[in-house]
DNA sequence: AAATATATTTAGACTACACTAAAAATAAGT
DNA sequence: ACTTATTTTTAGTGTAGTCTAAATATATTT
């Protein structure tokens, strides 16, 4: 499998888990910033080995065999992410990038023997589970912030846009995973959201908040 | 810089390591298993790009740009081996194959970081160099032990051959770097030595022996 | 239901890299 | 020096992946 291939597969299965239905050739255009064309052509090679399902005009699923390729791409590239944090000082908004290059490397010894060495992490920097060596992928339920009722507490247990100019916003209001966050109340005039999170007090905006997933208490 | 061209980078370089003159369009094809006709036809791309000089029929050379370029390929292959053994425990047999894909992952920040979490090696798990980040090797003289005269001893610090079988032939003798070597015999009629490896006495090809470094005491 | 807009596919072209076969240059042998 | 052998380069072809432009199918309006 080329790392091409790799990569759509990658795009087609993130692209499932957010709307559940068949993908479209231009959602995937989109998210691997290329043109409908090209995704057209790699489609079809991809049907050819069994790797997606796919009638034109129809959209596209992944197989089982699709589905678990794309898994255990997206399990080596959370686990690389661990280890650049973990274990090299990675801050988390500097890790995607390398991470998508790692997440290409074939030896099935090294991303066991990886995950061994970080002691099984089950989820990214990001707070994204990471996937088995079988494929499956446990399912933490959480919700985003900017959808919590006036009162509610919880911890931060994830990102929802994981771009390196939003975490080093967090980073700044020293929000990270495990904070505490309490939803104080809502300014209804432009919808922002005045949290307290470990102690302080600040006011954030409803973007930041339907990008942050929370576990209640 | 694509990964093909890296890898031409690697091979004249290493060509030019044990040759020290021009490297020929044949070796390097032989090298890196291809064809002349390719070879020739990536030679003229990185003649262009100003990382080898090439004149027709006249071999090539690396220049300035590509040999630094190919001493950073380099460090980067074995310190990936160096963490492969020393943090995942893979065996000095395993670890090739693998360095050939970390090799070329492009990230300054990971490479010197990498470099820092291992403590900064010298020395890769064959006893070969490792560049430093400004592309300056530490050049250790070392012989091979086929020429040592009978009676000289010294420690084992490197190999020639690096291949998965003599490793694990050296792995079943009870030799690697660092194991205490004597010189005790020759037997003319194949040329084989017998030696004393921390205090165990066996008899060597002279073959094996043409493949293992020595530092004399 | 027809017209219009959007999404998708096809057709044709381009780059990177590899190959085979043939031509040209260099090296070796007599 | 001339012939032969070897090495290297060129010419032409193929595959993977991308693109633009045009054609076709589907979706949305009126
Ligand atoms: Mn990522
Ligand atoms: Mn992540
Ligand atoms: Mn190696
Ligand atoms: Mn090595």
């Amino acid at each position: 499998m080329t790392q091409s291939e790799e990569n759509y597969l990658k795009a087609i299965y993130h692209l499932t888990t957010i709307t559940d239905t068949d993908v479209s050739t231009n959602a995937i255009a989109e998210t691997m910033e290329t043109k409908a064309s090209s995704v057209t052509d790699m489609i079809k090679k991809l049907a050819e080995k069994d790797l997606v399902n796919y009638k034109k005009y129809q959209g596209v699923s992944l197989t089982v065999k699709g589905s678990l390729a794309a898994k255990m791409i997206v399990r080596k590239h959370r686990l690389w992410e661990v280890f650049l944090v973990e274990k090299l000082d990675f801050s988390w908004d500097e890790v995607h990038d390398v991470a998508e290059q790692l997440e290409h490397i074939k030896s099935e010894k090294l991303i066991n023997k990886l995950a061994d060495f970080l002691g099984n992490p089950t989820e990214d920097p990001h707070g994204d589970p990471i996937p088995d060596a079988n494929g499956d992928v446990q399912k933490v339920e959480k919700q985003l912030l900017s959808e919590l009722n006036i009162g509610q507490n919880g911890i931060c247990v994830g990102v929802k846009d994981t771009s390196s100019e939003f975490l080093k916003y967090l980073d700044k209001q020293k929000i990270s995973l495990g904070s505490q966050i309490e939803f104080l109340e809502r300014e209804e005039f432009d919808l922002s959201l005045k949290i307290k999170v470990d102690h302080t007090i600040l006011s954030i905006s409803n973007k930041i908040a339907s990008n942050i997933f929370m576990k209640l208490n």
